[in-house]
DNA sequence: CGAGGGTTTGAAGTGCATCAAATAGTGTGG
DNA sequence: CCACACTATTTGATGCACTTCAAACCCTCG
């Protein structure tokens, strides 16, 4: 039925398959629109998150409603699990940002099997320390490239996800939701576009994006970072 | 001999005996001064290290030697034990800022216990999971807090881990760093820690920071962000 | 086709960076 | 203990990047 199930998620993929079967059975998925709010920061956990197609936002809010924008996930990915070693409480509100299926399991069974279970604690710690390295990261974007070269490198980001040649790239949610991950208005996000056309080469339709020359435009993002291209580990999730 | 030993470290708080024990039969301990790279982003890991005094920054560098700060640790905190879930490669460089003594430890024993030692394994998700907490709050603050709120917040950091109720907190290394941490420019870090006083009342002779009105200080960093004063699990190097 | 959000564009302002130079502070050798 | 050298910090003047506010445009979807 599901597109995808547990052991098609990176975390689970050389977990106990008794375990697995026992989430499965409580297993609930359930279809959500644009601007549904899975959880708020704070909220207390009972439930983490597998996206089987869609797109989620994980976000802190401020009480004027400013906010950051942590991450941007797709199908495939999990969410909430870290709640485990935060008190039971998510440490971020996830909303949807394009209509998803989110399949929801009990995080305590999640909780009861690493604890016991070394294999998946060290699969954990692989995620976790994948995680770190992208937060890692992304400081360092926030220090040293500028609006345009953050956007260059997020478009490089995507292009290594879809193929190994990539020619098109397709921005896969709302440009204003782009914008505010990488930290900046979308008015800046519009502007900043503008400038990498001119200083890249890439041709810019809508959402569709033109690469003809990846070098150009991964020279022109990635020289201010302290990896030559490309970012090491890196797609648009990691 | 040594001021701290292994179980003093978070990590190993609850950690079997004899592996520490043995741990400590390869011990190195050095003093370094200020300036010392102990080691550089990429190099093939053989050891991790814990700081027995001392201060050390964690950063990566572009090749025009732009550094982005990762993070600034003291004492009784740990470095380098992450290339365990890197392809046992740093993953970022290491240099002292204040003079240091470091005890090196093989990073193999702990790669090896981790993986059959559930109860370490889950003290190091633990950690994890509270260095992820500190860097999603760090990409909020960037994201929401100008340069003189970010100081705020990091003084509050400072004095909550120094004391109940603080009436005076000391930066325990050159400002040039903690600007560098803050993602901002010396000159800037000057002229906004001006702006502080003015907004919040505190009163700065050299590195010593006189805080009469700790109340009017979070107000004015800590209201434009998620979490009300104190950030959640926050002190300096959380 | 019309309403509403998403996106772009323009004009003006703000905050931080840059460059340059003065000042304060620290550690060293004599 | 002092003078020097060197670094850290501050201050000033100016420029640039990003934001803000406002308005137009555009695109989608009921």
């Amino acid at each position: 039925m599901a597109k995808y199930s547990l052991k098609d998620i990176v975390l689970f993929e050389n977990c106990d398959q008794n375990f697995l079967r026992k989430l499965e059975t409580h297993a609930h998925k359930r279809r959500h629109n644009k601007g549904k709010v899975l959880f708020f920061h704070g909220d207390e956990a009972r439930s983490f998150f597998v996206i089987t197609s869609g797109w989620v936002k994980l976000y802190r809010e401020t009480t004027e409603g400013e906010q950051a924008i942590i991450n941007v996930l797709p199908e495939k990915h999990i969410l909430g699990e870290t709640a485990i070693f935060n008190s039971n409480n998510y440490p971020y509100s996830a909303e949807i940002i394009k209509a998803a299926e989110i399949v929801s399991y009990p995080l305590a069974e999640l909780k009861n099997e690493i604890q016991t279970n070394n294999n998946l604690a060290m699969a954990m710690l692989n995620s976790m320390a994948e995680y770190r390295r992208r937060l890692d990261r992304e400081i360092e974007h926030r220090t040293l490239q500028n609006a345009a070269q953050r956007i260059g490198c997020f478009i490089l980001r995507m292009a290594q996800q879809d193929d190994k040649t990539p020619t098109e790239v397709h921005i896969p949610y709302d440009k204003t939701i782009v914008a505010a991950h990488l930290g900046m208005k979308p008015e800046t996000f519009s502007r900043a576009l503008t400038k990498l056309k001119t200083k890249t080469g890439i041709k810019v339709t809508g959402s569709t994006i033109e690469l003809n020359n990846l070098e150009q435009l991964s020279h022109y993002c990635c020289t201010v970072c302290s990896s030559t291209f490309p970012c090491e580990n890196s797609n648009i999730t990691k």
